[in-house]
DNA sequence: CGCTTCCTTGAGTAAATTCAAGACTTGTGG
DNA sequence: CCACAAGTCTTGAATTTACTCAAGGAAGCG
């Protein structure tokens, strides 16, 4: 449940991350600065990767795995607010400390950089600090997509989101009637705390979808959408039509 | 309820939010670059200042005012995601469209930079892009708070959570023992919207708190706080008491 | 194979919502 | 200045939704 061994840095060139982590806007010497200042990492799943509150030495790019932010109340309440994944990147440069809980929820490797070094380089490195703006600016716009979610939301339109948003990202093309499938990487109970509710309404919610032919559970983590229209319904939410970009 | 004539540019070292907004690392050149391309804009109490989906043409600071980001769902249910007050910036660079609707709470001056050129600008002065990458991930920090209060939080815990807010923005040195009149720029309907809770339970709540003994109203918008201690104690938070820069 | 953990389902409960009525504010026009 | 109307807020009663408590079943691990 602890860290496990460290792994041997590998070429920038050949991460499977490359062109979408911080990173992605990097040229070929803004790699060797940053190459110069990573280590992997591997986490195993159920580790802690960072605690709230404690001094935070790196940040990160999170290469494969999943990765959940949550924030608990002194009653023990836990609301998840954020899930990381391939890509995506962990820490504040500017902060010695964040306000939330960081987990492995599956096996992880991580890039980190050293935190005052990879600050020192994002203040000369308009590539790096770009990409990190823009990367920050789509979790805020998923932060409130998610309140929306938590605050206005029906447990079973909750699920339907969000199976709705793993089967987008499984699936980013839409081959339509084609239901491959798609892993869930969280249990119920971590289900449960991502969604604002507890693990029973998920289970019986996740029944009902079952039970209406919207979904089908091969075993507990892995699922298809058999009815992607029902599902999108079910979600209460219109799909997005308009450019952003 | 539109928006009311605009106003003559002031220059930008007699600004208010000189020190605190996007422009806040800006030097005496930047300054006049910005100048350039800024235009202050007014609107009153209710009136809309973007809409979802449609193209933005500007991006602005908040002057004075206060300014909500809110989400609608299909059925009418809305969902306010965010509250810009003197200093916040609305909207984002990148993007010609943005994923909720803005709306002016209170009158509100906005100190607006046309989309492209700020942009622009952006791409090539650092004391402007980190000054709003800063505030990209305070903004962030501010969403998972609320989402562990739209996700776990009571009802009175999440009156007691925003009423503490406003009083921690209202009284930032803490003069213990004294209770200024503090401004509630929501009405009932909208501070529902923002805790995801109905208009009544909103009411309810109050009263109790009232009751209680923990805030006093002397009209619709104006209240004290009587009893900090229990209202804290009622936030179901702890205080934050870890360095953070 | 047995143990542990995770998940499902059921029954009763609690919290917040909905529906409804009435009171207080605020602004307007007589 | 008062009366009235519109909007906002408060309070009550009934309902609904999700939660809590509880038991049993399935899956994964040694």
């Amino acid at each position: 449940m602890t860290r496990m061994s460290d792994l041997r840095p590998i070429d920038c060139t050949a991460c499977p991350i490359r062109h979408r982590a911080v990173c992605a806007r990097c040229d070929a010497a803004e790699l060797d600065q940053l190459a110069a200042i990573k280590t992997y990492r591997n986490f195993s799943a159920g580790a802690q990767i960072m605690q709230r509150g404690a001094p935070l030495e790196f940040v990160a790019s999170v290469v494969t795995g999943v990765v959940s932010l949550s924030k608990t109340l002194e009653d023990g309440r836990i609301q998840t607010v954020g899930l990381l994944l391939a890509s995506d990147f962990i820490g504040r440069p500017e902060r010695v400390a964040i306000d939330f809980d960081v987990t492995a929820t599956t096996d992880v490797v991580l890039c980190c950089f050293q935190r005052a070094n990879f600050k020192a380089m994002l203040d000369c490195t308009p590539h790096l600090s770009h990409r990190l703006l823009e990367m920050t600016l789509d979790e805020l716009d998923a932060a409130r997509d998610w309140m929306l979610l938590l605050g206005r939301k029906t447990a079973r339109e909750r699920l339907a989101s969000f199976f709705e948003l793993l089967a987008l990202r499984a699936q980013p093309a839409l081959a339509v009637g084609w239901t491959p499938r798609i892993e869930l990487p969280l249990s119920r109970e971590e289900t449960a705390n991502y969604l604002g509710l507890t693990l029973e309404t998920v289970s019986r919610q996740l029944s009902q979808l079952k039970a209406q032919g919207i979904l089908e559970f091969h075993d507990r983590r892995h699922f298809s959408v058999l009815d992607r229209a029902k599902l999108q319904a079910a979600t209460g939410s219109e799909e997005k039509s308009y450019p952003t970009v």
